[in-house]
RNA sequence: GGAGCUAUGGUGAAGAGGUUAUCACAGCGCUCUGUGGCAGCGCGGUCGAGGGUUCGAGUCCCUCUAGCUCCCCCA
């Protein structure tokens, strides 16, 4: 039979493998306890959900909703897509259960996959693994100022240092509209001067103007009226007494005029964490904000909230780039169990279990016949002691112990076994 | 959507048109059911896929796919 061609994993997509998951385990160990200190408690969602709730809540003009989600029919003929982020899911989540009569605010975190049709490179992956936190309910600045001082922690707890908060507050319905009006006045004139995508977002989105990485519009975005100028009074005012919250915290922060972020729901606080230097469009690990409409766009009474997204990958690899020394994971074993023949076979996972079940860390290879390979497996996990049960050992009710580094072997009883293992191990 | 680089056993590499594709490490097996850390021997690739040029291609050309990277954009 002609051998099968091997299957490759989807484009954009990879596998974690065994030697990488401390990396991943110590991540997430770590930014878990922390939030769930500061009171968020874990919500699961389905990894699909209705194409409409992201198109109402990402806003079909975001590039997620023009050219990034993986949507599908399902054979019932509901369009269905792979969630290209939380947020949406946890507000849907939160207004199905009727979570809006609890206690406000409802603190919440995700820990999940989330998928975008997108062109794989560095730090951007087709499937990617996010952390998300979320506070449903509550308008004032020092949810802002708690969400920011917690993913900043985050960061530091799981070794991660130098990074800035890039901040920025983009007004509500009531003063943006002004804002927006000046935005395309200062622009009119100038169209000709800015990218083709410039023009598009003209008309479409001219706030994303704003975060235009081309030359040619940096130039322009230079003269552009700073948003902070158009802000009301209300949002004026949020804003700055979260920058007062955050001075408390001594979290280190950049005001940025040109950050917009590119999901229509948020409102007011904008933020994202960059390292100081080499900064590139693949550099934020975490970012998020208010969005204090979204709840009502997607049908709930109008609720404010904050939040934001922690890119897992990004940190991880960030970790590992950095040489950060993360906990192993599984036992380091101490004594190998090596068996020959059948009677000591059958015998020796019951003894595996004794010699486990009294705290000793073992290891064994139970498929493996030869003491030669046993041993040499032995060696290589760098175990103490290796204890030898063979036919002969297995009849007499004895077994060896050798131990590793002078080759010294012993006859023990087989019943005594388990406690001289627990003594010899204490030393 | 646009651009560049890459693609040889599991991993890392050699092979710059010509006999059975080389090496290291790892894996597995055997020598060896009774002993490891430097043993010996063996197994496993048809060279990303598909076309083309040529008497002859891993080696040249084309297309596709994937990986890496950049733009766009995002976590």
């Amino acid at each position: 039979m002609a051998k099968q061609k091997t299957i490759q994993a989807p484009k954009g997509m990879h596998d974690i493998l065994p030697e990488d998951q401390k990396y991943w385990r110590h991540v997430m160990k770590k930014s878990q306890s922390l939030i769930e200190d500061y009171s968020f408690e874990r919500i699961d969602t389905p990894i699909v959900e209705p194409t409409e709730l992201f198109l109402r809540s990402v806003g079909s003009s975001s590039d997620i909703a023009e050219k990034e989600i993986y949507n599908f029919k399902t054979k019932g003929g509901d369009d269905i897509s792979l969630r290209p982020e939380g947020t949406a899911s946890t507000v849907r989540a939160y207004l199905e259960n009727g979570m809006n009569v609890r206690p406000h605010p409802v603190k919440l975190y995700y820990i999940g996959p989330m998928f975008r049709h997108d062109q794989p490179q560095q730090g951007r992956y087709r499937q990617f693994y996010q952390l998300g936190l979320e506070t449903i309910g509550d308008a004032s600045e020092v949810v802002d100022a708690e969400l920011i001082f917690l993913g900043y922690k985050i960061l530091d707890s799981v070794g991660l240092h130098g990074y800035n908060v890039h901040i920025n507050s983009i007004g509500d319905q009531s003063c943006r509209p002004a804002y927006l009006r000046a935005l395309k006045d200062f622009y009119k004139n100038k169209i000709k001067k800015v990218c083709p995508q410039c023009r598009i977002r003209f008309k479409k989105n001219v706030l994303r103007m704003l975060d235009c990485k081309e030359e040619g519009c940096r130039e322009v975005n230079k003269e552009a009226p700073p948003i902070i100028d158009f802000l009301d009074d209300t949002c004026k005012t949020h804003f700055k007494r979260v920058l007062e919250f955050l001075d408390e915290t001594k979290v280190p922060y950049i005001l940025d005029s040109s950050l917009v972020r590119g999901l229509d729901y948020y409102t007011r606080t904008v933020f994202e964490f960059l390292p100081e230097e080499n900064i590139t469009a693949q550099s934020a690990v975490i970012s998020g904000g208010r969005y204090d409409r979204l709840i009502d766009m997607l049908g709930g009474s109008k609720t404010p909230a904050a939040g934001w997204a922690m890119g897992i990958d990004r940190v991880v690899s960030e970790v590992k780039a950095k040489g950060i020394s993360v906990p192993e994971i599984g036992i380091k074993p101490r004594v190998f169990l090596a068996q020959l023949g059948e009677a000591a076979k059958k015998k020796s996972l019951a003894l595996f279990e004794n010699l486990r079940k009294a705290g000793i860390e073992v290891k064994s290879s139970f498929g493996r016949d030869s003491i030669k390979s046993q041993l040499r497996i032995a060696h290589r996990l760098g175990v103490k002691y290796t204890l030898i049960f063979g036919q002969k050992e297995a009849l007499e009710g004895t077994i060896i112990l050798r131990e590793m580094d002078t080759g010294i072997q012993e006859t023990l009883l087989l019943t005594k076994v388990v406690d001289e293992m627990k003594k010899r191990l204490k030393k």
